[in-house]
DNA sequence: GCTTCCAATGGGAGCGCTCCCAGTACTCAC
DNA sequence: GTGAGTACTGGGAGCGCTCCCATTGGAAGC
């Protein structure tokens, strides 16, 4: 009668009878713990493969306090913000990373106070081991949630305000202004800046860059002229920026959607690039090479990045104490500078 | 002395003292569950209020047999296919569906040996109360995984092969030929087509629809281009098709990417878009707006994908019996054809 | 031959929650 | 006043695993 009832997954107690140990020695054996004789450890293997039996990742989390999953939160105000490809080669990083450590990755959109609240009882709930933090904007509820968890944290780009204990972030002052100075090496001498939002630490810092490196030639910067990082957002603030100052020969963009948005805003306006402006932009993502000109940006190791961020996770976990890293980032020139 | 202790989390035994009531009253009080008096749900809340208890989900994971988590698996021979926007997308999509009923959503990258592996152990080891697969190619190991996963799954694209229980696709024939017809429609005859992966049911519909739209219009079919997707793909098969077909006057590229990569080519080689070939896409991505000239391109609903995705596998979470589902396609003329 | 020591063993107590079920108290109809 | 019915209540048995610890038996040392 038993035969016709749906098969449950063997538990261990199950294979310790059906190998003839106890329980203890079964599990053991199964985690290649010490203290069990040749034999039983075979006849435990053999049962496993016999009963095809699997641990049943639940019971092992509660057992031993650790989920074996790492959750990799973006903040936001509305779910779109994933969609830039930025994330995915972070994610690709970050699941390289985790696999190495047998971990397995909760993505997290929280872009709603619907998912934020979600992301807060996982965390308190326990249900990670530890947490990822992007995309985090100036007095980002999640900021506080962090804290209060009581769970490793590693923060992807800074925060604005104070540093946080452990961080992984990319030399956004440096590139951005390595990307200015490029500019102004090239002859140009009035460069505006479309920036990122200015509630994040990436804008800021990428702007500040910016600034840096105009004010290093004695030249002039531009008020910051503020996009969201989309494409759209660089194509409306290039029209801006033409309007206010139409006499301008060098954008640099914060990021390489608004670079592209910012070429076709050109484009249509019939100004050349870069015979009349130069353009430059931000990430070496995928549409940096796409684009028409093929776009000089600033390349950001992105995959390193995620990678770098879950690494200092898995330490984290293991009770380590990693120290915060800031990745560097290298200037691609193409055609568009 | 318990006083510097690491405060532990609260547990739903110490909720019910607090409040003085059983531990069954304050678990039902915490679910809401009948045969609790108002004042004892008055006291558990105060209680769970006063300490700050929050349920430990894996504790409830293991009680419930249901760990609150839904899996989405991409398949691929290496992580980068994951970079294409697409499936970032289909997550935003997924995301919503699944935070709507609750669940948490893995994502697995299923791109080596040992990616596979872990997958095929989240399933066996009830890690998650059901898996999206995406990506399949033809024999992929993770249908069987998913075949012998005693727990609901959800294709996202049939696979090649018979058609599974459960999926949600894209009307690929339907969109390919409509997209063939349009070029047809404007006077081209000469038609290729780049098609994608001819080992995943997407590259072989889109090709077939591509077939079928020449033929109903008494025109020869171009034997398949392969790429895989990538835009990089696309621009040697582009080149490719130049060279034996020099006077082809339209192409059918299976995505975006594809189409992006053979506007590269077709331009580096001095043949003006749309004017001497036209180009046709799919997907409708970001980067068809972006492209120059802005692509014409057969629109999928992708975010809908990974929402009807998801919202089929909470069906099957819940024990109810979906239907397939096979979302429309739309053709979106820009300038490229 | 008798301690000493240690690898191997298995019983049992959790981990923190859900849920069955027996028991209690109370209302209401007759 | 009695019996049936009903809304609560809390004890206890799991869910399937890990891990502490007391016990055992054989090898080694004298």
């Amino acid at each position: 009668m038993a035969e016709n009832a749906p098969r449950r997954q063997p538990t261990l107690d199950e294979v310790a009878e059906c190998a003839g140990v106890s329980r203890s020695v079964a599990s053991r054996a199964l985690n290649n713990a010490p203290h069990v004789s040749r034999a039983k450890r075979a006849a435990v293997e053999r049962a496993v493969r016999q009963l095809g039996y699997v641990p049943n990742s639940t019971a092992r989390a509660l057992a031993t306090r650790q989920t074996g999953a790492a959750a990799l939160v973006v903040s936001g105000e509305d779910p779109s913000i994933f969609a830039d490809p930025f994330f995915a080669q972070v994610i690709v990083g970050a699941s390289g990373a985790l696999e190495e450590a047998d971990l397995h990755l909760m993505l997290c959109l929280a872009a709603s106070d619907r998912g934020r609240k979600r992301v807060g009882e996982l965390l308190r709930s326990k249900g990670a081991d530890g947490v990822m933090l992007m995309a985090l904007r100036e007095d980002d509820p999640l900021i506080r949630m962090a804290e209060e968890a009581e769970m490793p944290v590693v923060f992807g780009g800074r925060p604005v305000g104070p540093a946080p204990r452990w961080y992984v972030d990319v030399d956004n002052v440096g590139g951005a202004r390595e990307a200015t100075e490029y500019l102004v090496s090239r002859g140009r001498t009035r460069v505006a800046a479309i920036c990122g939002r200015l509630d994040t630490e990436a804008g800021r810092a990428r702007y500040r860059g910016y600034r840096d490196g105009l004010l290093a030639a004695g030249l002039d910067p531009f008020p910051p002229q503020e996009g969201d990082f989309t494409e759209p957002s660089g194509a409306a603030a290039m029209a801006v920026l033409l309007t206010k100052h139409p006499d301008l020969d060098g954008v640099f963009a914060a990021n390489d959607n608004m670079a592209a948005g910012a070429l076709r805003t050109l484009r249509e306006a019939g100004r050349p690039v870069p015979a009349d402006v130069a353009v430059i932009g931000f990430d070496d993502l995928a549409v940096a090479r796409i684009a028409d000109p093929p776009l000089t940006t600033v390349h950001q190791p992105i995959t390193a990045f995620g990678r770098e961020m879950a690494r200092m996770l898995v330490a984290l976990v293991n009770g380590q104490d990693p120290t915060p890293l800031i990745l560097p980032t290298r200037l691609v020139t193409r055609s568009s500078a």
